[in-house]
DNA sequence: AATCTTAGCAACCGCTCGAAA
DNA sequence: CTTTCGAGCGGTTGCTAAGAT
């Protein structure tokens, strides 16, 4: 078992890298950057190989490292990535910012994989480390649904909840399957109906903790009035308390007419007067009713991480994100927030189009 | 105190992918 | 089209320190 072609071709120092390499390395990437990566340790004085170099400065000496041990949030967050993605960890630690995918794969292997084996640590990290209930409250008139509680969850960690793009769907219908049981991942959902309950406020939805990974989005959703007119005028709608939630009652989880589209990411836009809608057409009845759901999502005030490679895109910092549905104006706090997720994006979906030649 | 075990982490290795020749 | 090479990724190894025996 040979080294590297790219180390074999001279004496190279291996193991751990000493204080006077770090700096050299540093001194030299600071001021000339890293350039071809094989002719840096010659430039730099260093007898290592350029993929040593490369990989001691990504994963150690790149001055936008955070360094320190992993919060809470970040766990949760690893941990719902990784159900999404897998071990495509240079994915998820993209969405980590300051973090390398190194790192979080050691951390994964070190401490997350075992601990996440005990049904307890799945059922605290899904609580979000802190406070037990997650709370929906839609204030009424203002329309704006707010999520409170500082924990993590997705709010569209479901991939099947994320839209095919318009082009491929010129009515942009979508229909929905009688049962959710055949969507993937989704198997915990049918559990929905028993532990969703209500408040005794009647603009007060208080979720099981447990469950409440899966998408409060849903939970909006379902208590969006039914005769919404996707094209009519922006108009308001009251958030009632209809007794206890029913899985069944309404549709879940959107499905696609043909399994093989593409789901892709929820249109980014710079202004809320883009946000376009997208109508599902619940099939799971006798009655079909159709629901507006929001394609765009609008992070004007919020720091985002564009980035058309990422599958998902991950909220920073701010206060409130602000959303619509149908028209209708809703904010959600980001710190819940803390992803938007989607397992394919188009491209073009989320950059500008480009100008005609 | 000595030895063994384990966890955490840094680094390496082999592979794939894409660009350029 | 094929080859070469660099970049990047995920799996794995090996070192070190802390804890257990």
């Amino acid at each position: 078992m040979g080294h590297h072609s790219c180390c074999n071709k001279q004496k190279v120092k291996r193991g751990l890298w000493s204080p006077e390499e770090d700096e050299k390395l540093v001194n030299y990437i600071t001021t000339y950057g890293h350039g071809c990566w094989s002719s840096v340790p010659k430039h730099a004085g260093l007898q290592r190989c350029g993929k040593s170099c490369r990989l001691r400065w990504i994963n150690y000496l790149r001055p936008d490292l955070k360094r320190g041990s992993f919060s809470p949030q970040e766990a949760a967050l690893i941990i719902e990535l990784h159900s999404i993605l897998g071990n495509r960890w240079a994915q998820i630690a993209k969405h980590l910012p300051g973090r390398t995918d190194n790192e979080v794969k050691n951390f994964w292997n070190s401490s997350i994989k075992k601990k996440i084996m005990s049904q307890e640590y799945h059922a605290r990290a899904m609580s979000g480390f802190g406070d037990h209930r997650h709370h929906l409250m839609a204030h009424h008139p203002n329309n704006h649904l707010v999520v409170e509680d500082g924990s993590f969850f997705s709010l569209l960690g479901n991939p099947n909840i994320i839209l095919p793009p318009p082009q491929q769907h010129p009515g942009h219908q979508l229909s929905l399957p009688p049962t959710t049981s055949t969507l993937p991942g989704m198997q915990g959902l049918l559990h929905v109906n028993d532990n969703f309950e209500l408040s005794d406020r009647s603009d007060h939805l208080t979720i099981d903790p447990f469950l409440s990974s899966h998408d409060p989005f849903l939970v909006f959703w379902n208590n969006l009035p039914r005769d919404v007119d996707p094209s009519g005028p922006i108009q308001s709608f009251e958030f009632e308390n209809t007794g206890s939630i029913n899985a069944n009652s309404g549709f879940m989880f959107p499905s696609y007419e043909n399994p093989g589209e593409m789901p892709v990411m929820p249109k980014l836009c710079d202004n809320a007067e883009e946000i376009s809608y997208c109508n599902l057409t619940s099939m799971d009845s006798s009655s079909s009713s159709t629901r507006s759901l929001p394609t765009g999502i609008c992070p004007s005030e919020y720091s985002l991480i564009p980035n058309p490679q990422m599958d998902r895109q991950t909220f920073v910092d701010g206060v409130m994100l602000r959303l619509s549905t149908n028209g209708i104006p809703f904010t959600m706090n980001p710190s819940v927030a803390t992803t938007i997720a989607a397992t394919r994006m188009e491209p073009g979906i989320l950059a500008d189009p480009e100008p005609p030649n």
